[in-house]
DNA sequence: TCTATATAATTAATGCTTGAAATAAAACTC
DNA sequence: GAGTTTTATTTCAAGCATTAATTATATAGA
């Protein structure tokens, strides 16, 4: 708590905060436009698109505990979500065999055409917000991020 | 569009798109720890510490249009996170000499001392979430989001 | 079997967030 | 200086998001 490596301990811990504000703004940024083009050219929003991504993922269905996790976020939060995107067709539920709590969410038809076009789209987007960073690159941040996330305590 | 060329790109817009889930996940992973531990140890949020942050940065006090470009989120968002701080004192709101469209927000003495606890706490769990991450790879990571954002169309 | 506990999902209250419309004041332009 | 346009902020409606409480069903133990 002495000398160089209280000074090192203090600017390592500075340089993780700014490590974090940098990603915070990077995220929200990329978000922001993400969000933007999605309602300019679907009208729809992020959120939507980001059930749909995981139910286009596992094509039985999942319940919507399983959806929750997958995107983490709350329980109620997806059954606000999974609610509009039934009342447009998108996604249907249905009931589980031997398990009378249980609900199974899977995309329609209309809802996987609706994805489908979305997707090629939204990857493209992101090709283009990300068009600075090579593959060597993206790899090395990716790696990065995924030991954070498996560090958690 | 064919042979190596196409599946070069091919394979590096899909690196992109990992890259840019990779992001999501980590930020909502921490922002969730955050938030978790913001809520438990002061009953409060992300977006009213943000605005103190801001505000602390700037202690002549901000508009609340720059207060919302440094936050990055909406002009009425503001409107209301700010509205709450008010309530509760940590925050004032002043008439702006010569322009009565403006108003000018600023941390009140209650508002700073109570930013003052939060912020090293703030940044002690950041350290924690982040501990598996080192200087140098922190500065590349840093780096490496800088140029994605400086490179936004 | 009865009861306690755990699990799946929804509901409710509150706060965050956006985009669009409205208000009000300032700055231009003729 | 009257009318137009721009700028600063708020209001509003809708959707997203969280936590806590509730409902309903399933599982485990006595």
């Amino acid at each position: 708590m002495n000398g160089p490596d209280y000074v090192a301990q203090d600017g390592l811990s500075k340089q993780r905060l700014r490590l974090w504000v940098n990603l915070l703004r990077t995220t929200r940024s990329i978000e922001a436009d993400l969000r933007e083009e999605m309602r300019r050219a679907y009208g729809s929003t992020l959120p939507r698109f980001d059930v749909l991504s995981a139910l286009e993922r596992h094509g039985d269905g999942l319940l919507m505990g399983e959806l929750s996790r997958h995107l983490m976020v709350s329980n109620g939060n997806v059954t606000g979500i999974v609610e509009r995107l039934v009342a447009d067709g998108l996604v249907e539920r249905l009931a589980v065999e031997g398990d009378r709590r249980a609900i199974l969410v899977r995309l329609t038809p209309a809802g996987a055409a609706a994805f489908g076009v979305m997707a090629g789209q939204h990857e493209d987007w992101v090709d283009r917000r990300l068009a600075g960073i090579g593959r060597d690159e993206a790899q090395a941040v990716i790696d990065s991020l995924s030991r954070i996330r498996e560090d958690r305590p």
